[in-house]
Order: C-alpha cells, then structure tokens, then sequence
DNA sequence: GGTGAAATCTTCCGCTC
DNA sequence: GAGCGGAAGATTTCACC
C-alpha cells in the first residue's frame, strides 16, 4: 500500500470504468504494472467490486427515509435475523446494525410518503422482534467520493 | 425503463466492469444495442457514474459509526455549511440530512475508537452550530447490491 | 435493433533492473 | 521482487443496413 497504491484507489473510486491503460498514465506506471497492482489490491481484499451508481429517483424512488428500529431480544439469531430480512427487500438500501438507544438502522428508497408508511407498517412494525421504531425522512444526501488510506500501520504494507 | 433497460442497471449495479459484450449477451441483445441503451441510461441520469467498492478495514478505518447532530440555527445556510464541511473531512464517508429528532446524520470511518472521539471533539463538537449529538458504533453493515426500478410511472417511459 | 471492420484495450510473458 | 514493453486476442465503437 504506497502511494501507487493510494492513487489507483483513488481514481477507481471516482471512476470504476476507468481502462487500464488511462489509469496507468494517471498514476505514472506502465499498464502491466498497473494491471498487477489493480490485481493485487482486488485479490488483497481492498477492493471488493466495481457498481455502477443509480440515482434512486429516476427508478421511481423518489423519497428515502433512515429507519430507526429496537429489537427484543437483542440475540445474535434475532439482529441476523431481522438483517437479512431487510436485506432482502427491494425498499432497503442498506442496513446498519449499531450499539446505542437504537439497534438497527435502515436506509431505505421508496415512491412516496405512502409507500413509507406501508413499508413501516408492513415491513417493520409487522415483525415481532421490533419493539419500537421511529423513522427520518432523508432532505439530502452527499457521499464522499473517496475512501483515503489513513497513515499509519494497516493491512500489510 | 422496459425490461432490458432494468436488467441492463441490475447487472451494472452488480459488476460494474462487465464488458458490454458480456452484458448484451445477458441482457439478450446485440452489444451496439446495448452500448446505445447503457450511454442512454447515462445521459438520462439513471446511471450516475461507476465506483469501485474499497473495504475500510483495509484502509486503516476498522471502525464505522453514525453520528447524530441537531444544528441551530436551522437554516438553509447553517446545513448547507456544515454539510460542506462534513463532506470535505477524509473520515467522514456519507452525509444524511434529516427530518427528525437529529438534523444530520454523518457516517464515519475511522481507525479506532481514539480517533472517533478525537473526531466527535475536534471536528463536531466544535463547530459552533452543532448544539448537541451522540454517536452509535456500526457494529455490522450490509448493503443491498441492487436497487430495482419501480413498477408504475417515473422518470420517462 | 443488428452487422461488420477499424481502432483501441487487455493481458500474458520474457526481459531488465 | 517489481516494473516494463511488445504481441496476440478480445473489446469498443462507428457507419451502414
């Protein structure tokens, strides 16, 4: 993980569709290499995939909301649970499992403010191991588009 | 958005570095044909762009946290401003603007927990506009890989 | 929406440092 | 061990049907 390293991520996050031979003029070697390293940090671990990125709205989606949830008992089988059933439905975009007041948190994409609340009312309180829920309706949203290694210490360098 | 057009973005969502070759033959269509539906797909901004996926555990960020702030003022400039801010910090990985109890929420990735109280310290509990937060350490996460496009109408058909 | 051909890219392998 | 250059095969991409 040196400063190659740090560049090919760099602009693979910006850009996945990046070819080898422009990413390689980019970071200043020679596209064999680029292609070894690029490898490298793909079989490593470091780089888990390639996604193209969709605008939620422009699929129908055009309201997201943070989905807050309690769960009783707080069990390994019932967070897993209650996980991969989020997991599963086309509402949810992603799903935290988190410590404080809160156990889950779920990120989901839907229509409107009716399908929010059937899929609150279907989907999450409809499930007996939550005991409660709240849920946020999202304004805004910006992603980093950048990952930086941190300095330091990690992995093998 | 016909079947093709949905089956063209679940497969990009999926693996965005599929050759167009191997996704028209997917999608069951000539490659030029998908080329031209892809590029579409990009112009009409359902595609907004293709990212490589990086684990932060392997970057040196083993710990992930969401932290919730309420700001005041509350306004427009004072979000904005802040939202700004957030983006810009290396640790900070998406920003939510929210209805809710909580004005943002801020999704983290740092190395340990010195560091998340350094950030919550140095970074949020010193902006003036931040009146008051807490944090929840992001125990698993799993995202969904795909977002499917909505029965009914949206975008133009 | 499909076909074919030129331009470009990927990828392997031997060579060098 | 890491990086480079070239050549074979695959892919992109465009004009045209």
């Amino acid at each position: 993980m040196d400063d190659i390293d740090s560049a090919i991520l760099s602009h693979l996050q910006r850009d996945g569709r990046l070819t080898n031979r422009e990413l390689a003029r980019l970071v200043g070697v020679a596209p064999s290499t680029c292609l070894e390293r690029v490898r490298a940090l793909r079989a490593r671990g470091v780089i888990t995939g390639y996604h193209a990125a969709v605008q939620p709205r422009m699929l129908g989606r055009s309201l997201q909301a943070l989905v807050f949830a309690r769960l009783r008992p707080l069990s390994r089988e019932v967070i897993s649970g209650f996980e991969a059933y989020l997991a599963q439905l086309p509402e949810v975009v992603s799903v935290f499992v988190v410590s404080g007041d809160d156990d889950v948190v779920v990120h989901v994409a839907v229509p409107d403010i009716e399908q929010l609340h059937a899929f609150l009312m279907d989907r999450v309180s409809a499930r007996r191991e939550v005991v409660s829920f709240r849920s946020s309706v999202i304004y805004q949203q910006t992603g980093t588009r950048v990952l930086t290694p941190v300095n330091g210490r990690h992995g093998h360098e």
